[in-house]
DNA sequence: CGGACTTTCTCCAACAACCGAACTAAGTTT
DNA sequence: AAACTTAGTTCGGTTGTTGGAGAAAGTCCG
């Protein structure tokens, strides 16, 4: 009988080691100020000080982190402070919603450096939207940064399905002429840098992961604004799934009130034809009341409108019930929303109900529910990840 | 304009380069005859020739490979044949279920040597029944092999919810006695091999993605029988979640005909109770129908009976509900359906049709929906694959 | 003030896992 | 017999890592 047996080591959530120490979360760790130099880097890496001291060398060969001066002592030799160079490399990212897009400039830490919202007409077509917006991104850089800032990145977020390995669409619900649209040939026409491209939930979830639970190896984040979608984080890396598809829970069929409503694919009883901002929007000028888009419908439930805030309520429960599902089969840790709707409390309320009511005791007692924590830029700073994982791995 | 950037190479799936790379994964290609010799797991791994031979070295040093001789010539030198020692080193399976068990020997290519069913009363409790077959496993052991045999591991599959990463029993449903029941523990105290231990569906995944489909990065395996599990693999590897409670799927909730039927959770509705094959027994015996058990209806089904037919269809609709959320969430290359239900035709058309009709069809387009290629050993051959990894890798 | 710690960081040897090229070995084909 | 083929090894090199020695630059305490 042998006590090595006993012993079962977890089989390491592949990357779970390794999570921290590539370039981009190296560069956010010095950015954020968690470190400041190369010791900290070490501590919170989890790689030896000289594996270090070495990545720091080719980052600051690349122009990718520099040393200012010395920081202050704790006890010892004082440390040689590190710093992203925010002022010379800049990045562009675009999240193009329904009606608006998130446009923005990000330094290598992956924070914002300015970022403003633009309205669009999806309908205009990708090369109309996506050449103003390619021309707003750069006027911003130009605009914002330093003399000396140079572009290293674009990345892209479209509310739709994209094949990320190819950076085409692929038959888009509500984006009229934008089917197959290879968006990153498109813009990669148009600037000498590289361009990468990806659904909104995907960029979302990437955002919030990296900015709020960067610990987290698995977590689901929903995307309830005028659609419905999910980013899905598997091992600590962005879950695409076999099509590229994963997270695309719209036309899930949930309970409905009697004549289930028709949803823009033909089926009946969609997530989306039930608990979108659309469907909300609908619903109420249904009821003769006065919204023509989903800020006054937010209005109405802020106001305190009964039949807003009883819709609101069905949404919820009817995210909740597909979450359920969710949770039961892909055990995430941490499940958040965000989009407008999230905004809306008794819709959160009702998604915990359900979620607490409709799953397994075990996925639910340590998982975290929540609205997402970064606000409106938080696609752009997914989109911010996406290209400096580019950008700066390999290193 | 740099042509460079035109490209967006997918970020490989962690792993994929890997894959067919690891030691058990080598054995299994020898083992199975898809390569003899070196230069054959060479062409197969994607490994260089000279990796391969080192990587030999250590097998057949550690006793787990060895060399039989020269093969034919194919127009140049001879391949040096390898072989699995398939004489010398046995690794034990144990797959529990509700009332019966399957135990077997598998040979270090992960194939069953020999295996049978027992019966079992579970409600016995965890050291009587474990015990038991931690002994006809032995025995199963002691007679089938070679006198030169070594016992090398065992993997052990629990119809509950199980934490891998401790080897502990959860909270499990139809288990009494077993709660929190530690069965690495229990088990590495009476014999001197690593144990290892997981949820039966889990391995049933592992043993068909193993077999079946070891392309696939991402999959879904449905334990139909009793109960109704899911094992799942993202990324090709196991996903167990959080918690170690993915794809625990039986308690999400289905559409149902009114009066939602009473779970034993305590909820209604849940699928378990409307499409496991504890709920078609309760449900048939309701109508007085002669069933004492999941086999009596699968003859009701064959013999054309109408009530367990529509039954069957109505749990292949229920099935097919919950797994389109799944699959639309998830998007997975493949979903595969095993357990004594995934034999009744109906059920399995339900399910495919439900599917189509519910998922975006991107995530059909490609998608995989079949039955369990592997027979009633699936669960012990994952077990295999299970300890395989362990004993084999780190290499 | 000076010696004893501390902390920070670098240098270097070593290692693990892999690859490619050159080479040996052992065939077959013409 | 020469020319090719296939199989496998040896060896040096690459990459990415670690650990330890030690230099650099402090603080602290008697």
């Amino acid at each position: 009988m042998d006590a090595r047996n006993l012993v079962v080591t977890d089989d390491e959530a592949p990357g779970a080691a390794v999570r921290g120490a590539n370039a981009g979360e190296m560069l956010r760790l010095v950015a954020t100020g968690a470190a400041a130099s190369r010791a900290d880097l070490a501590r919170l890496s989890g790689l030896s000080p000289s594996t270090v001291s070495q990545r720091v060398e080719t980052l600051i060969g690349r122009g990718l982190l520099r040393e200012v001066g010395a920081g202050r002592s704790r006890g010892g030799r004082r440390p040689r402070q590190l710093e992203v160079p925010v002022d010379t490399v800049v990045i562009g990212a675009v999240d193009l919603g329904a009606r608006h897009a998130r446009i923005g400039t990000l330094d290598l830490a992956g924070r914002v450096v300015e970022s403003r919202s633009l309205e669009v007409r999806i309908e205009d077509g990708p090369e109309s939207v996506l050449g103003t917006l390619l021309t707003e991104v750069t006027g911003l850089m130009r605009g914002a940064s330093g003399p000396g800032a140079v572009l290293r990145g674009i990345g892209v977020g479209i509310p739709g399905p994209v094949q990320h390995s190819t950076g085409r669409i692929v038959s888009p619900s509500r984006m009229p002429g934008w089917n197959g649209f290879d968006v990153v040939g498109f813009l990669a026409g148009r600037t000498d840098v590289p361009v990468v491209v990806d659904n909104d939930a995907n960029l979302m979830a990437l955002g919030e992961h990296r900015w709020q639970h960067p610990e987290l190896d698995h977590a689901v984040y929903v995307k309830a604004g005028t659609g419905i979608g999910a980013g899905v984080i598997s091992g600590g890396r962005l879950h695409r799934g076999g099509q590229g598809s994963a997270g695309d829970i719209s036309h899930c069929r949930v309970f409905t009130a009697d004549p289930a409503p028709l949803c823009s694919c033909g089926n009946t009883g969609c997530l989306e034809a039930v608990a979108s901002g659309a469907a909300l929007v609908g619903a109420l000028r249904e009821r003769g009341l006065p919204v023509q888009s989903l800020p006054d419908v937010m209005r109405l439930i802020d106001d305190g409108d009964r039949h807003a805030t009883a819709l609101a309520r069905t949404a919820g429960r009817s995210i909740g019930e597909i979450l359920a599902v969710v949770v039961n089969f892909f055990n995430p840790q941490a499940v958040a929303i965000g989009g407008l709707l999230a905004d809306c409390e008794p819709l959160l309320a009702s998604v915990r109900s359900v979620l607490y009511e409709r799953c397994l005791p075990l996925a639910t007692q340590t998982l975290l529910i929540e609205r997402l924590g970064t606000g409106a830029d938080v696609g752009i700073l997914g989109a911010g990840q996406l290209v400096i994982d580019r950008v700066a791995d390999p290193l």
